[in-house]
RNA sequence: GGUCCCAUCGUCUAGUGGCCUAGGGCACCACCCUCUCAAGGUGGAGACACGGGUUCGAACCCCGUUGGGACUACCA
């Protein structure tokens, strides 16, 4: 059997680093298998979806390096493959089930209902619907209809028990009567996801359906209505949340947890793939740096954890940091150059590569490169309030003789002005920490950045004086 | 309330009855290196939620408790 994996997410908000994580895994185990791997739109609910939002997901999924042989951009024999396009499939499935009995239409109103599970609440009992509906007689359906009482459409649950064998958490029972009867088609016509997604899953094929485990009740209804319409429900596997630091499912009031959010951040996106591969999943006990390629070949379903994991930002920032040190000198530039462009600077592109070995082991984040790189490609380095203070607590002087010898140094290079600084420190009685934190500070108007006489080096010569003694 | 899921260092995890005086990564602490900041190196502290079983033997199996979470919608 081919495997047919898929992402179905709801393009409502951004896409969060817990449900892309999860479209992880379904991915790599549609690639470890060989098989196919689906995306598909989830917007039933038309008031929350926006089309800025399909296409940030598409986006964020790609960024990511995730890949999809069938979907919304890319067609495929089973489209189309998002939910709103497919109201005749759900149509016709829907009064497949009414023929069969397998549904039946509704005539409660939400209030009524709302009046009932809080009677049933109150008498201590399970909150469900309660099948008032479930058994009229055609007739009796008929006179309803007849005065013109809007109708949702129930699926009718089996009554014995249900199963699921979850492919991470095992087999998971409903014992009989545990799961009750559900809309699958609104008042107003349009169908439920409970629906749409049984409809989806069995005629596209899909033989796995990987899933945040926030659905797993879902499920066996799932599976109930796949088996109605004459089809054999796909494989399951409910992997766990991913939560935020406080250990609460992960949601806007976290912060920026999209996967746009970290790319605006800086973070790379083999970072975050690793990150969110190691989260829920491990290769083995030591394996730490996992490469998509990795993923693919390694990932086993198995091995999926049942219980739900923190995610660790500090992590993804050291994780960054090791990425950003094996990129190649021009790809890093590359990749800096937005974040600097965004910062307003125009860097010179010989220049700029010239500067990756500095900053290189120095940046956690690819924006990290504006505040360490800003003094090379702008001439606006007023000191900041640290730097001003390093420069006033110079000796007489010093700065001024400094611009004297930097201004005849020959050749202008890191080595020679290495020495010449030493030179200068030792002269004045100062060690290189002392003597060098005055020269840092007016060239490039803050207390840290790169190796100094490696900066003076591409600084320039000119560049270097004329800052030097503006200040002194 | 009911049903279901989950429970190893702060955190991510390894662990599927003896290999565990519980291993690794991040974070933390100390030291080394050092022109700032980093990066890097070395070392350190740090966990099986609790209580009962089962067994010669339990982090691993069973039961209970506690604590989290999901679902219980004409949201997905």
């Amino acid at each position: 059997m081919t495997v047919r994996a898929r992402f179905a997410p709801a393009p409502s908000g951004s896409l969060h680093v817990g449900n892309v994580r999860t479209g992880l895994f379904s991915w790599a185990f549609a690639r470890h298998h060989g098989g196919a791997f689906v995306l598909r739109i989830e917007d039933t609910d038309a008031s929350r979806v926006s089309e800025e939002a399909v296409r940030g997901v598409i986006e964020s999924l790609r960024w990511l390096g995730i890949d999809w042989d069938e979907g919304p951009d890319v067609g495929g024999p089973h489209g189309p493959y998002r939910q709103s396009q497919r109201m005749e499939d759900y149509r016709e499935a829907t009064e497949r089930l009414l023929s069969q009995a397998d549904a039946y239409p509704c005539f409660c109103t939400e209030e009524e209902l709302e009046e009932r599970r809080k009677a049933a609440l109150a008498r201590g009992e399970p909150p469900g619907y309660d099948g008032r509906c479930r058994d009229r007689t055609p007739q009796d359906r008929a006179a309803l209809e007849a005065q013109g009482l809007p109708a949702a459409i129930r699926f009718r649950m089996p009554e014995d028990e249900q199963s699921v064998h979850d492919l991470v958490k095992g087999d998971v029972r409903w014992a009989a009567g545990h799961l009750r009867d559900f809309v699958i088609v609104r008042s107003d016509g349009t169908p439920v996801f409970l629906l749409a997604v049984a409809v989806d899953d069995l005629l596209m094929g899909i033989t796995h359906v990987i899933r945040g485990d926030d659905l797993l009740a879902s499920a066996p209804r799932n599976a109930a209505v796949i088996r109605a319409l004459g089809g054999a429900p796909p494989a399951y596997a409910h992997v766990p949340q991913v939560n935020g630091p406080d250990g609460k499912p992960l949601s806007k009031r976290h912060g920026s947890t999209s996967v746009e959010a970290f790319r605006e951040q800086g973070y790379l996106p083999e970072a975050l793939m690793n990150a969110l591969a190691l989260l829920g999943w491990s290769k083995d006990a030591e394996t730490t740096f996992v490469s998509k390629e990795d993923l693919v070949e390694a990932f086993d379903i198995a091995r999926v954890s049942s219980n739900p994991a923190r995610f660790d930002t500090q992590k993804l920032e050291w994780l960054n940091t090791h990425y950003v040190q094996q990129l190649s000198d021009d790809d890093l530039a590359a990749r800096c150059l937005h974040f600097l462009s965004a910062a307003g600077l125009s860097p010179d592109p010989s220049l700029l590569r010239q500067a990756m070995p500095l900053v290189k082991e120095r940046m956690k984040t690819l924006a990290d490169s504006v505040p360490l790189l800003r003094f090379l490609f702008s001439d606006d380095i007023a000191p900041d309030p640290k730097a001003a203070g390093v420069i006033a607590k110079a000796p007489e002087g010093y700065l001024a003789g400094v611009a004297d010898a930097l201004g005849r140094l020959e050749p202008w290079e890191a080595e020679a002005i290495t020495g010449e600084l030493d030179r200068l420190a030792s002269d004045a009685g100062l060690n290189r920490t002392k003597g060098f934190q005055p020269i840092r500070s007016a060239v490039t108007g803050s207390t840290v950045s790169p190796p100094l006489p490696e900066s003076l080096e591409l600084l320039g010569r000119e560049r270097t004086v004329l800052r030097l003694r503006a200040v002194a």
